[in-house]
DNA sequence: GTCTATAGCTTGATAGAC
DNA sequence: GTCTATCAAGCTATAGAC
C-alpha cells in the first residue's frame, strides 16, 4: 500500500531540504523555504510543529529509504556467501553503491540530502546525536559484517576505520566543488563514476591496513 | 618583531571562533559573540568591518599558523631525503602530525578552529571557495611531494585520494562525539594518541592502493 | 487547507557622547 | 576605545476569517 502524502507537504520538504543543504539550518528562514515551495508561510506551521520539526522530518524522510536500500544491499552480499564471510570490498561496496544508485534515480534531490548529511555529520552540536539517531542501527550491522570479514581486528581499529570512512564518504557526496578547484578541473565533484571506481578500493585498503595482523 | 595585537580584538576572535565552531556562522549573533568576549556589541564594529569580516579574520588567523607549521614539517621530511623521495607515510605524517602538536599546545582553541574548518569544508556554499583560498598553496605542495613518492600515479587518482584524506581528517578533528556514541565508549573523539597511531597508516594504505600500478 | 494580519522578539549595523 | 541608544528589517509562531 502506497503511503498517502500531501503534495504541499512534499513540496515544503523538498524546498527545506534544498535550502538547509545549501545554507545550513540557521542560515535559512521559514519564509525563504515557503517562498521556494510557493506556499504561504503559515502553511509551514499547519504541516509541521515548528522549524525544528520540519528539519527533523527532512532528515527522517530519506534516512528511512537510505537505511532500507543499504540493508538490502548488505543482505544480498551475505546471501551470496552462505558459508563464508564476504570480503571487505564487497561490504564497503554495499555501503556506498546504494548512494550512487539513488543519485542516478534523482540526482538533484539526493544531492541536497547528502549535502545536508555532510554538514550534520561535521557539526559538533548535532553530529554526534543526529547521525547516531538516524543511522546507528544500520551502521552497527555493517560493522558486524566487517568484523566477520576481519576476524583478527580489535574494536578500536574497526571503529576508527569506520570513522575515517564516514568522513571521506560524507565529504565526497557533499559535492562542494573543492576538488574541482584544487585539481584545476581535472576532477569533478559530480563525477560519480570516478567515485565508484576509487572510493571502495581506497577505503578497503585502509581497513585492511589497520585491521589485519 | 612580534606582531602587536589588541587584547580586546583577540578576545573577540576567540569568542567568535568558539561560537562559530559550535553553531555555525548563521547560528550565532554578534551579540552572543560579544557577550562571551565580555565587551560591548559596538566594539565588534570598531575592530571589524562586519560580521562576515570577523568570520574571515577568524579563519585567517590560524590558517597562517597552520600553513607555516605544516610547511616546516614537509621541509624537514624532504631535507632528510636529499637524494630520494620521502615515503607516502612520511608525507602524510607531515600533514597530520602538526595538528596534534598544535592541539597539545592549546587544546581548547585549536579544537574550536578544527571544528570550524570541518564545517566549512563540508559546506556546499563555502567549502569549495574558502578551503581553496586559505589552504590551496600548501595542499598543492603536499600533492607534489606525494606525486614524487608515487611516480606512476595519475592526477585523478592523486586528487581523489587527497579528497578522501581531507574528509577523514576534518571529521576526525571536529570531535563531534559521533565515534563515542557509535562505539559505546570504546573510542573517544578526543583521544589524540589513537588518531596518531591509526590515521596516517589508514590513509597511506589508501593512497598506495589507488596510486600504485 | 489556505489566506491575512500581527504579536513579540532578535538581528546587523550605526550615530554620537565621552 | 568604550559606552548608550536606537533604527529598520527580519525572525518564529499564532489567531482567526474563509
Amino acid at each position: 500500500m502506497a503511503k498517502v502524502t500531501h503534495p504541499t507537504r512534499e513540496r515544503i520538504l523538498d524546498a527545506a531540504e534544498a535550502l538547509f543543504a545549501q545554507k545550513g539550518y540557521e542560515g535559512v528562514s521559514v519564509r525563504q523555504i515557503m517562498s521556494r515551495a510557493e506556499a504561504d508561510v503559515s502553511l509551514a506551521y499547519y504541516h509541521f510543529k515548528s522549524k525544528r520539526d520540519l528539519f527533523d522530518q527532512v532528515m527522517l524522510r530519506r534516512a528511512e529509504i537510505l537505511n532500507e536500500v543499504r540493508l538490502e544491499a548488505l543482505d544480498a552480499v551475505e546471501s551470496r556467501h552462505p558459508d563464508d564471510a564476504p570480503t571487505v570490498e564487497e561490504i564497503i561496496a554495499a555501503f556506498t553503491q546504494p548512494l550512487l544508485e539513488l543519485l542516478a534515480s534523482d540526482h538533484e534531490k539526493w544531492t541536497h540530502y547528502f549535502q545536508l548529511i555532510a554538514q550534520v555529520n561535521s557539526s559538533p552540536e548535532w553530529g554526534g546525536e543526529l547521525m547516531t539517531r538516524y543511522f546507528d542501527p544500520l551502521v552497527k550491522r555493517f560493522i558486524e559484517a566487517l568484523r566477520a570479514a576481519l576476524p583478527d581486528c580489535d574494536d578500536e581499529d574497526l571503529y576508527w576505520s569506520y570513522h575515517f570512512l564516514s568522513g571521506a564518504l560524507t565529504l565526497t557526496f557533499a559535492e562542494t566543488g573543492r576538488i574541482d578547484n584544487l585539481s584545476g578541473g581535472a576532477c569533478k565533484s559530480s563525477d560519480m563514476s570516478s567515485i565508484k571506481e576509487r572510493m571502495p578500493a581506497f577505503i578497503a585498503a585502509g581497513f585492511r591496513q589497520l585491521c589485519t595482523k
